[in-house]
DNA sequence: GGCATATTGTTCGCGCGCCGAACAATATGT
DNA sequence: ACATATTGTTCGGCGCGCGAACAATATGCC
């Protein structure tokens, strides 16, 4: 029950139907590919003569094509289709404190290539390195092949709509327009995205649909915690396009000291910063960014700590559990105020599931408000997939197969 | 950006267009009313021809009338269009601890009548003392209105779809079907809902429509919080039906003790027997339903209480700024989650919001991560309007207006 | 091979519905 | 009386879903 918005809507003209179920057709196809035509009509329950004509202008707009013919036991049979992904592509940049990641991927989310290099903290330097490394990136690839868009993910603050980076403190950027800096240097359209939501975009377009539905929230757990919400299919954004940063609800008003300033966020109990903390026995009260920079020092990590835990680290071991609990907690919160259909969690700390998964789920039980809430789906997604290199590739895919605006 | 559900999706069939158009059409009438066919077209940016036909099938349905002529300055006087409310009623139920509320009221929340007796506990005599109730209060109605539906509202857990109340411990029912139960001794439709959301429901449908938009976060400080969040023009449910949730997020993990068995919940902190508490010097760890019951007997509300700040009393002053800066606290998370356009606030405490408006605010600043989220609307709604049996009405009046499912 | 049967994919008439334009109805100003 | 302006209706054009008929293509049985 949606009420619609009498300043901002969109009134059905002639060719409304059309566009909507094109679209469908378009998703449907791309779900249960290869699909015949009258499999798709059974599916959509329209006639096969209808489908029949959507196929051809999916065909004519270069979105789908006809593959071989399949099997049948009797009758006629079928011409396969598909989805048309191989030859469209998406560069993909994920800049981090230490590291840029840059990615070449088609449209539905295959690596063609990837490059991870020292980040360069001058814009100007940064955009001109980036724009040689693409144009070096995207020659190696066929001439069929077109690269449809940049996609960039930044930790921290970023408005979405107008491409700017609001305050990213991790690499000191502070109202920087990059994306017409980066358009202007490649001559290709850009989109920004902060990480947390751009992992929830890449949950939600380009992986394959679980029967989990289409509402849950995507925690990644890492340097810092980034979260995204998904809400009925559509990825919540807000008025000031910083919706969704569960990471800095408090657990303790006057709990530790968390990067964003305030105290006692989720964060600063459940980051890798925080679980590496315990473990060296450093105030958590009295972090600051020094230490973070002595662990990238050492480079001791998170997946250094499991490691030692595993081999019977018993200090180790009760670091990692203890973070454990925070982030069972913090989920404990995020199930009462959302009801999500599943969480997804990501960071090098569920690489440790299987020796955390009961701390979490009975920190969980301690505050969730139904025994049902409790029980919500937890999904762990495989760190080598790079998340949010393929949320930023999603920023440039999505378009192609989102729901048309109407009413 | 919405992805289309290919599980569970709509096509556009011949007729779907129309019904888009029909149903904005209506809108657009609801909100602008008194409006004529011409100002109607030109806002939908539509012929004139084809509002004629809608409109005409509006009124076919019974949903709008023709009423007076318009003045205009040349031409032809318009004939003005009017939805059709008066005439279509809903009863409305708000089941508290101490009181039942019981109104009827038209589509549009016109106030008919309203009744407000002590609860009773036993579900079946509450049911049929609540069926001659509402039976009599119909009674005094003309024979042109018709009653569409029953809306009741329960403090606690829900599942709106089911209509069973699973928990509420206020009024010590578990696992109650009571929508079948309404259902069956009035031969009406029943629709249950929380009252958090029901209040959320009441603001997106009964109010008129402010400029703030369609994604909002309404927060009812009383007994306890209730909260309810909307986006995008509709309420958030989740999967079981207990979204929304604020008022159990932890503000102090080992703070304390909360009704619903977590320690350190928002609400614990920030409802009204918190406030009271602190000012008879209780201890906010070792509350009960023991207090709760004493301010029942000697009824000293927080009314009660702002009108001895305003008369000068210095503790009752601090008790309710105290009270104030918690509610701060909880709104800055409530913005960093949901960057919502707007914050309704509801409850006895907003009546001293003159007093404690710049606490508030200050405590939001504290925790928000940015200043434009800071600076969030924060709207009163006041208590005299019933906001709870509007949500309630709202349950039967919104379907009549809502969005098309379509893609 | 010849024929019945089954399934895929295309074509076509029908009716619904938006669009644009013409037209009728109704008011004002000169 | 006539030009002008505005509201509301009517009508032909065309886009599009729907159902049914039809062509194309396969298998099984005789």
């Amino acid at each position: 029950m949606r009420k619609i918005n009498t300043t901002n809507f969109s009134i059905a003209t002639r060719t409304t139907a059309r566009d909507i179920n094109r679209r469908i057709a378009l998703n449907v196809i791309r779900e249960r590919q290869p699909i015949s035509r009258a499999d798709l009509a059974r599916h959509m329950k329209m006639t096969r003569g209808v489908v029949s004509v959507l196929v051809q202008e999916l065909i004519g707009q270069g979105l789908i094509y006809e593959g071989a013919t399949g099997e049948a036991a009797r009758g006629r049979k079928p011409t396969f289709l598909h989805v048309r992904t191989q030859d469209r592509l998406a560069v993909a940049v994920d800049i981090r404190f230490t590291k840029t990641y840059l990615m070449l991927c088609d449209f539905s989310g295959r690596q063609l290539g990837i490059e991870i290099y020292d980040t360069v903290f001058s814009v100007p330097e940064f955009t001109k390195d980036l724009a040689r490394r693409i144009k070096q990136m995207l020659k190696g690839q066929g001439p069929g092949a077109v690269c449809e868009g940049i996609g960039v993910v930044v930790p921290g603050m970023v408005d979405q709509r107008t491409g700017r980076v609001l305050n990213a403190p991790a690499l000191g950027w502070r109202g920087v327009d990059i994306r017409s800096k980066i358009a202007a240097a490649t001559n290709l359209p850009v989109h920004v995205e902060n990480s947390g939501r751009a992992c929830a975009l890449a949950q939600l377009w380009l992986e394959k649909a679980e029967t989990a539905g289409q509402s849950f929230v995507y925690v990644s757990v890492s340097d810092g915690v980034g979260t995204g919400i998904v809400m009925n299919g559509e990825l919540i954004r807000g008025r000031d396009h910083i919706a969704g940063e569960f990471g800095h609800m408090p657990l303790e008003l006057d709990g530790p000291r968390c990067m964003c300033g305030a105290n006692g966020c989720w964060e600063a109990y459940t980051s890798n910063l925080a679980t590496l903390a315990r473990y060296f026995g450093w105030n958590l009260s009295q972090l600051s960014p020094k230490h973070l920079k002595e662990m990238e020092s050492n480079s001791f990590t998170v997946l250094d700590l499991i490691a030692r835990a595993r081999t019977g680290d018993a200090k180790a071991l009760s670091a990692i559990k203890a973070s454990g609990r925070f982030l069972g907690l913090g989920l404990a919160t995020v199930v009462n105020i959302i009801n999500p259909d599943a969480i997804y969690l990501a960071g090098e700390i569920t690489n440790a599931w299987d020796v955390i998964e009961e701390t979490v789920r009975s920190a969980m039980l301690e505050r969730t408000l139904t025994e049902a809430a409790a029980r919500t789906p937890l999904r762990i997604t495989p760190a080598q997939e790079y998340p949010r290199l393929r949320g930023a590739a999603a920023l440039i895919a999505a378009p192609t197969f989102a729901a048309p605006r109407v009413a």
